[in-house]
RNA sequence: GGGCGGUUAGCUCAGUGGUAGAGUACCGGUCUUACACACCGGCUGUCACAGGUUCGAGUCCUGUACCGCCCA
């Protein structure tokens, strides 16, 4: 051994040492050991805190999971092992759409507000085919069920690929303290005039019947038709013609815009224009925004047909004659009244009877026939594609209506945001622009109220007036410690619960929060924000969001901005970015594209450490293709840690210390890989330090094992072993220490046989422990095993040219080199002889390197 | 339309101014007492294209094409 290393332990190395098993065993005692448990006594300058993304419980984890999750680990184990007490909580993401979708699914319900709760209630066996109606509460209870079914089969698959998660600090986004953090959060906005509530037209999407936020929107391109549409002119003769693809607007038309400087309609802004079939008087307006090169370069503008409308809308102060209602369908409208005049009523009602009620694409089919009567219809509509705004998870056009919904500001904060955004660590960098380009691109406050149910309540009510009328403009709040309550069950100071929905009494804000508006208090959440200030301090602001580049724009942003108005700061110092799994076609993927990957199996057939190898590999922000033979490669290295370690272990006597140039030359090398390898991890670059340790193994196990082995049994003597063998044991735990982070389980597994304690918790190496074995670098004796190891390549060229054993002899070989190589090979003359089985080496002063093999008959 | 990233061996990817690399696949060899789930060796390139800077460019600059993504 060498100078002051001792056994911690007796050496047991199994005979056959294997993967199998080592998932369940060690997870095992990682959980009965706590070795991955927050230490809360520790100030903040030794923690690293890391706001995990919560996964969506309600989906399915899929590779692409498996591969940031782990990116995450490898981070959170380096700076575990640098001695940080690691803040590393998982949470769920629970509440919002896509819970209640599969709730829906899963069980045949829908939820029904109006009904009452009923405590008898139990779900059929299977979904029937038509969904039963149930109440709000007993919906949420399915809810809460099936995400703590989802929530417990997550959880052993995070276990079993590894994670170093602190299971006892687990969240979910709908559990007590997330709605409680949620809840407060939003009352001090309240209090601070930074949320705010308005009747305005809203994204609406008429599938799920809620409001949508601009950060949940994607353009799609569909096909559509612009139609020609006679509109006739008050100021003289004729008719003007405008193209629009939504002529079922045309009953919701206000007025028509074209662009101030063209020419063609110049001298018909300021006058009207008549609807056909309703007989409208509207407006001809200018604005910038009508753009001459679309359709005949005029518009028709209605509330609201899209968001131009809305602009056009409120700059021109135009009134408001709305149609669609939230469910898309046209609603009831009497035309003659105040809002609806029309210089004929009577035709205005004929026609609009046949749309009322109808869906929007029906209307839209029966006003073109109409039109096409009443010939003000120009030509055929002529087919085109063009972008539609959709809510991301909707599958109709959003469409705009007015309604009341609550928003947190945003737009007043983009300067401040942009700040924000260039205060924090980018990894890799370039992902900053799609923050900024998000940010300048902000149109609106931040719609943060939905029209559902699973979620998190606004806690407000509103007094109900004599009439019966909800009085919105005064809120009626509760104190903090009531939070979390809910307002369609709890009732309000003063008030009695026989009051609800009263004249005199109150009435609960019937909507949910958005799921970003709880999810973007995550780091709050989890470090427990005003209700755990011992912990809050140590871990908030956190030092690492991991998150993938699709959610920039939503989780990212929202995070930056509830900390920002909150705390006045960030919420972390670095946001590490993954990139996405793609498939073997360069698709990334997705659920709806029916490529996902699901990972059990893959963790079952690879092992998990070859799995979490594949993952490592992809540097941050990039796309990994998806690649069983990465995992492969990675199942492969595993087994050779087990196998070299077994070799290293299987022999510890004589050792000491390290006095031959090979030896030293490798500990070098070893010593020079801990320092860039650390450097490497500081600056998440894990992908490249696994390269490199890799690299280093490799060679370790080719070519340094194979040139030491004879030594080790004592060829060249006890001194000449003993320095082989001492080298060895201090390569191989730093090695086991460098790999650590990356296949976890095979570590541990060849650092129980001889190590006490988790290699998990051990000590990050360093250079020094390395270089105090050999008394500081020595690179001349790196060349040396360099050198070395170029021979013993040729040599096995060599023999394997003339297709003859490793082991056939070789009557004579002669290098020619550089003569401060050979000087440099004089160092490693037994051990290379020993390795390639070389009779007589001689050498030739060479400007080129070349290896001359006679091998023995 | 604006922006960001990418294009290197059949495939997956390293490579930030100094002689083009690794793994894998493929081909051939070896049951060498840590490992046949192994080992050894070989083969593989207009570094997308066109200009420019430089003694020297896969690498820096300009432009083009294609792929992907973000924002309109």
């Amino acid at each position: 051994m060498p100078e002051g290393r001792t056994l911690d332990s007796p050496l047991t190395v199994p005979d056959k040492p294997a993967l199998e098993g080592l998932e369940p065993k060690w997870t095992r005692r990682w959980e009965a050991d706590a070795i991955y448990r927050f230490d809360r006594t520790r100030p903040r300058a030794e923690v690293y805190a890391i706001d995990t993304p919560p996964p969506t419980v309600s989906g399915t984890l899929h590779i692409g999971h498996v591969a940031s999750y782990t990116h995450t680990d490898v981070v959170a184990r380096f700076h575990r092992m640098r001695g940080k007490d690691v803040f590393y909580p998982m949470g769920w993401d629970d509440n919002g759409l896509p819970t209640e979708r599969r709730v829906q699914n899963y069980y045949g319900v829908r939820c029904d507000p109006s009904l009452a709760y009923d405590p008898l209630f139990v779900p059929p066996e299977k979904p029937g085919k038509a969904p039963i109606a149930i109440s709000r509460p007993n919906f949420i209870e399915l809810c809460s069920k099936l995400t703590e079914q989802d929530e417990k089969a997550f959880e052993e698959l995070w276990r079993y690929l590894g994670l170093s998660v602190d299971w006892s600090m687990t969240y979910a986004t709908i559990g007590t303290r997330a709605q409680r953090a949620s809840q407060r959060a939003f009352l001090r906005l309240l209090a601070r005039g930074l949320a705010y509530q308005v009747e305005a037209p809203t994204l609406w999407d008429i599938d799920f019947q809620t409001a949508v936020a601009q950060a949940e929107l994607e353009d799609r391109e569909v096909a559509g038709a612009y139609h020609r549409i006679r509109f006739a002119r008050t100021d003289r003769e004729g008719a003007v013609e405008i193209d629009t693809t939504r002529p079922e607007l045309i009953p919701a038309c206000v007025a028509l815009v074209a662009h101030p400087d063209d020419d063609r309609y110049k001298t018909m802004v300021g006058s009207d224009v008549v609807t056909p079939l309703f007989g409208v008087r509207v407006p001809v307006r200018a604005h910038e925004l009508a753009d001459p090169d679309k359709g005949s370069g005029i518009a028709m503008i209605c509330t609201f047909g899209d968001l131009t409308d809305v602009t056009w809308w409120r700059e021109l102060r135009l009134p408001v004659r709305s149609v669609i209602q939230p469910n898309g369908r046209l609603r009831a409208v009497t035309w003659g009244v105040s809002g609806w005049e029309s210089t004929d009523p009577d035709r205005a009602q004929r026609v609009y009877q046949t749309l009322e009620g109808l869906t929007l694409a029906k209307a839209r089919a029966a006003i073109v026939e109409h039109l096409r009567e009443s010939g003000d219809l120009v030509g055929e509509p002529r087919p085109i594609t063009h972008a539609v705004k959709f809510y991301e998870k909707g599958e109709r056009p959003l469409e705009i209506v007015t309604s009341r919904q609550w928003f947190i500001k945003a737009t007043e904060f983009r300067d401040a945001m942009l700040q924000r955004g260039r205060e924090l660590t980018w990894v890799p960098d370039h992902m900053r622009h799609r923050y900024e380009a998000w940010v300048n691109g902000l149109t609106g406050d931040w719609c943060v109220s939905r029209q559902r149910f699973f979620g998190v309540p606004f806690p407000v009510w509103y007094p109900v007036g004599g009439g019966g009328e909800t009085d919105y403009e005064h809120p009626i709040i509760p104190s903090e410690a009531r939070l979390p309550m809910d307002p369609s069950t709890d009732t309000p100071d003063g008030y009695r619960p026989d009051q609800r929905g009263r004249a005199g009494g109150f009435r609960g804000d019937p909507d949910i929060m958005d799921t970003w508006a709880t999810s973007s208090l995550s780091p709050q959440i989890a470090a427990g924000w005003e209700e755990d200030t011992s912990l809050f301090t140590r871990v908030f602001p956190m030092d690492l969001r991991p998150q993938a580049h699709d959610i920039i724009r939503t989780w990212l942003f929202s995070t930056v901005l509830r900390a920002h108005l909150e705390h006045d700061s960030l919420p972390w110092a670095n946001v590490a970015i993954s990139g996405w799994v793609l498939d073997p076609d360069r698709k990334k993927m997705s659920k709806s594209k029916g490529n996902v990957v699901t990972p059990l199996a893959l963790l079952q057939e690879f092992g998990s450490d070859g799995v979490r190898y594949w993952a490592a590999s992809g540097a941050p922000g990039v796309d990994t293709a998806f690649d069983t033979a990465q995992m492969r490669v990675g199942r492969r290295l595993a087994i050779k840690l087990l196998n070299a370690s077994k070799f290293v272990l299987s022999r510890l006597e004589p050792s000491g210390p390290v006095t031959q140039s090979v030896d030293r030359g490798f500990l070098t090398r070893v010593a020079r890989l801990v320092g860039d390898t650390t450097e490497d991890l500081e600056q998440y670059e894990y992908a490249r330090a696994l390269d490199r340790i890799e690299r280093v193994f490799w060679a370790f196990c080719d070519d340094y094992l194979e040139l030491v082995k004879s030594r080790r049994y004592g060829d060249q003597g006890v001194e000449a072993a003993s320095s082989a063998n001492g080298a060895m044991l201090v390569a191989l735990p730093v090695m086991l220490r460098l790999f650590a982070p990356y296949l976890p389980f095979v570590t541990e597994e060849v650092w129980s046989w001889w190590q006490s304690g988790s290699v998990h918790r051990a000590t990050w190496p360093t250079r020094d422990e390395l270089l105090d074995a050999i008394g500081g670098e020595h690179p001349a004796d790196l060349e040396t095993l360099e050198v070395a190891t170029d021979v013993l390549g040729e040599v096995r060229r060599a023999k394997s040219e003339s297709q003859r054993p490793l082991k056939a002899p070789v009557a004579r070989a002669m290098i020619y080199d550089t003569p401060s190589r050979l000087e440099r090979l004089r160092a490693a003359d037994a051990d290379l002889r020993a390795a390639a089985l070389i009779q007589t080496l001689e050498t030739t002063v060479s400007d080129r390197f070349k290896v001359e093999v006679e091998l023995a008959s």
